[in-house]
DNA sequence: AAGATGATCAACCGCTACTCA
DNA sequence: CTGAGTAGCGGTTGATCATCT
């Protein structure tokens, strides 16, 4: 039987029914358009009603998610843009690990996609600087410095805006408004105020001082191993014109917190 | 060329919340 | 109120592909 997998047909052998009967693993092209006419006649809803009266042998919960994940129109493949990390890296900062909150933010993503997203190169990124990624020092690592240096990376391409999300919509005198905000265009860690007009001392003010974040080590540039971001590499990041910044930032959290 | 290792992502599992009789 | 059925969420697993040695 031929199922698809990662854009290529394969054999594939294992899939298994469990003592209910129910088939287990990949699905097949054949269950796929099952499902599809089945919901495109019926609607969704009702898993199990449309495992069943679709001639699928497979559970409601199966269905649903190979409905939600894969087979709904308007499921968006392909890479994770710049656009659409830097929303998972705001959004998360807000809402932790609420991956079906944030998909919502994220038209055509899934939860599952960015929960991938996140555990693959994010909770990557921060073993590799044997961070925690709950750690203050990784938090500030991407709000103060990866964050910033993103949007720099998105105008830079699109030599535009970064277009603000709609948030929510409000009624007033009868008439819909939709109120945008630009959620993830945090003012605090704009390129302007994150790079542009910080005032950067030499560097040879602080060339001999490369900064450890507290019970987070640098890795050498050895050590980076994948992109995120999609940018050369990580090591660009910890650069000295970002330490700096970076330690300015933590200096002055610590000021305020006294 | 082949085996080892790492990265990716679809799918499953367990749990909780919700609905309804 | 309670229990069954269902939906949805987040964590985890495992198959496959890609890259490295």
């Amino acid at each position: 039987m031929e199922v698809n997998m990662k854009g290529i047909s394969a054999s594939y052998q294992s899939v298994e029914e469990d003592d209910m009967g129910f088939r287990k693993g990949p699905w097949t092209d054949e269950e796929d358009s099952k499902l599809v006419n089945y919901i495109t006649t019926h609607g969704e809803g009702h898993w199990n009603s449309v495992a069943r009266y679709a001639g699928l042998k497979r559970t409601g919960k199966s269905c649903r998610l190979r409905w939600l994940n894969y087979l709904r129109p308007d499921v968006r493949r392909g890479n994770i843009t710049l656009q659409e990390q830097l929303m998972i890296l705001e959004l998360h900062s807000r809402w932790g690990n609420r991956w079906s909150k944030i998909a919502q933010q994220l038209p055509g993503r899934t939860d599952n996609e960015i929960k991938n997203y996140w555990r693959t190169r994010v909770i990557k990124q921060a073993k590799q600087l044997k961070c925690d990624v709950n750690s203050k020092q990784f938090r500030d690592a991407m709000r103060y410095v990866w964050m910033p240096r993103l949007l720099e990376r998105i105008r830079a391409s699109e030599y535009q805006p970064v277009q603000p999300v709609i948030t929510s919509t409000i009624t007033q005198s009868g008439m819909d408004i939709q109120e945008s905000e630009t959620m993830w265009v945090n003012p605090s860690y704009t390129s302007s105020e994150s790079s542009a007009e910080v005032q950067v001392p030499s560097s040879s003010d602080h060339t001999e001082s490369r900064y450890d974040l507290p019970g987070c080590h640098v890795a050498d540039s050895s050590e980076y191993g994948s992109d995120l971001f999609g940018l050369e590499s990580l090591e660009s990041f910890w650069n000295e014109e970002n330490m700096w910044f970076l330690q300015q930032q933590l200096s002055d959290d610590l000021s305020l917190n006294k």
